[in-house]
DNA sequence: TTGTAAGCGTTATCAG
DNA sequence: CTGATAACGCTTACAA
């Protein structure tokens, strides 16, 4: 009768379902993993008891046995980038549409320990819509750190998989840290292509279809702001002049800048206070695009110069703004690398196309 | 000798140390846990044959036997909300310095099912930067849904606290789960406050900053677009209102809406368009404070009527915009909360005081 | 189908 | 200070 101590009011476990049913421990970890390997009869004693003791099997005891098939971690390099956002929202969707629980996570420690200012971290891998637009270029190189002892829980919670969601500093620590997980990278392109899984926006697309629109509506000088500050500026800044050289166009209007308004303001000075400016700027960003507006703003050029972003952010939809962008498509790239760690094939890289989004920041004037 | 096995590349274990080390694994148990209660040359040997194996203890197998009071769990409502982004990245540094593990997880679970569509949340508990300024309203009231599993895994990880950074939907459901963890609310108002501790902004000390400002530089006819979306907004109305009352303004040109740029578009123009239009426009937050900034433009009233924001986002420091702001100090908030964590006492709720950003915004015209 | 027993890796207890 | 032994809650052979 003593046989649980006083009115404790304890987690109820495995044990107390059991006996509460009347049945062995076991069956009734086979009613939660395998319910259709256990007789009708006793599996609805089993779950009525459940529910009436309010029992739900300990995820953590279970991770402990070995890798859990029902849910992967997500990992999530930099959580204001609004893009990441889009990704992960998506990924968690298709993996709950899959029965999998995505544990999502932030892997990334900001500058160096003083959590006092809002500073914040500058580029962050893809075009986020970033800090606050101060003036304070590349201080540090790279002051983002890898949370490894983060990581180093998820993996001991053994999934059995993992969505990396844009760039983190480490990643061959965070593959290591994984054990026997799957590793999918999404819009990001890891250091090391050893045919890591990949799924991410197709920024060559992306930038034709810019260059595109900008040359259909009659730009012939077109330039560019960005190409520093991440891997995924410099494939831009390439993805642009390969566009513009196809089109035969003068690849010599390019400015570098990172992801931030700073950036996109100095860097579009620079171009248009050239003897032959562009007619058209193109942004590595949305954010860095705000900046370029500014910058023309300035100069009294608005409506003269047509202005371009990345990712289609909220920023680019905002009134005041309203600038023609490349939307990655998040969405699909979120669902896809979920999906690629619900079926165990190994795509290599998926690119995912982009759409261009046109508002009146790039409206026809010259054509 | 044939020990473990054929060469597979298992993790190392506290076995391994001790057998590597020629000690009992409860002595490098104790080694991790409590250094000094070992003796150092024993100690440096286990450490060294840890070292050498690639040893760490697994923190889920450690979860397994009860509070881990070195680690605390962050739970986030809004990932994509750069306000709760500055707040828990200072509780993550806090929490480091005091040789605590943060672990910050998502726990809203975005709109119903679909995540094809990039839509996004609408009104997000406190005034976040938002999503896309489309006119979709409050659709479905709050879509937003508490993901119960990962909150349940949070929980079965037993960690020593949790920080609650936002508005969660079903915050009794989480508490409940948490079992024995302290729970501290960050930049949030409970619906119960059972006593619960609390760390947020004083919004009537940043309503009556803004008011104080805006009759200082000669505005006597000031008005506030929020009020909806909320308890935030609800809040912040209210103490709008006290602010002006204390002063013996008008306070009746309030228009509602919610942290939305349309919202505050369209709060904005039905203000403006009155009889007796207000000479200054405060806003929920500095996303709703960018469409009263268009609408103020739009009616060509630019330089004439002032414009507030409120969280002192990146939006507010956007070259094109230089918006006049209140800024929660969210760092304060975040390093607060996590001190309470730290600290166990229960300091009932805690009050940032905010301080006054002035940008071009707000530039003195009547005054 | 159901029950028994042995782990998973760590910490806690309690003898030496 | 050290070293067996028993939990922690669950899964998984293996046996009944």
């Amino acid at each position: 009768m003593a046989d649980d101590g006083p009115g404790a009011t304890r987690r109820p476990t495995m044990r107390d379902v059991a006996d509460r049913a009347a049945v062995s421990k076991s069956l009734v970890s086979l009613a939660f993993s395998a319910p259709d390997a256990v007789s009708p009869h006793r599996l609805a004693r089993i779950l009525d008891a459940a529910e009436a003791l309010g029992f739900r099997p300990n995820r953590v005891a279970r991770s402990l046995n070995g890798l859990r098939d029902d849910f992967v971690g997500i990992l999530v390099a930099d959580s204001r980038n609004p893009v990441f956002a889009e990704v992960v929202d998506a990924a968690r969707a298709t993996l709950a549409a899959g029965g999998r629980l995505g544990l999502v996570t932030s892997a990334v420690l900001p500058g160096s320990g003083d959590g006092t200012a809002g500073a914040g971290t500058a580029g962050d891998g893809t075009g986020g819509a970033g800090t606050a637009g101060a003036s304070t270029a590349a201080t540090r190189a790279d002051v983002r750190r890898l949370d490894t002892e983060v990581v180093a829980m998820l993996g001991d919670l053994q999934p059995s998989g993992l969505v990396v969601v844009g760039s983190v500093p480490d990643v061959d620590r965070v593959v290591a840290a994984m054990g026997a997980a799957r590793v999918v990278f999404a819009s990001t392109r890891p250091e090391h292509p050893l045919g890591a899984a990949t799924v991410r926006g197709d920024d060559e697309v992306g930038l034709r279809l810019v260059v595109d629109h900008l040359t259909a509506i009659g730009h012939r000088r077109i330039g560019h702001v960005g190409g520093a500050g991440g891997r995924v500026a410099v494939d831009r800044a390439a993805a642009f002049s390969a566009a513009v050289a196809e089109r035969g166009l003068d690849g010599t209007l390019v400015a570098e800048g990172d992801f931030t308004e700073a950036a996109g303001f100095r860097a579009a000075g620079e171009l248009l206070d050239r003897a032959d400016p562009p007619t058209a700027i193109t942004a590595v960003n949305d954010l860095a695009a705000l900046g370029v507006v500014a910058a023309v703003r300035q100069r009294g050029l608005a409506d003269r110069v047509a202005v371009t972003g990345y990712d289609n952010t909220f920023l680019a939809a905002l009134g005041a703004v309203d600038l023609t962008s490349v939307d990655p498509d998040n969405a699909t790239i979120g669902r896809r690398a979920a999906e690629v760690l619900l079926s165990d094939a190994d795509p290599g890289e998926v690119l995912v196309t982009p759409s261009l989004r046109i508002r009146s920041s790039s409206v026809p004037r010259s054509g």
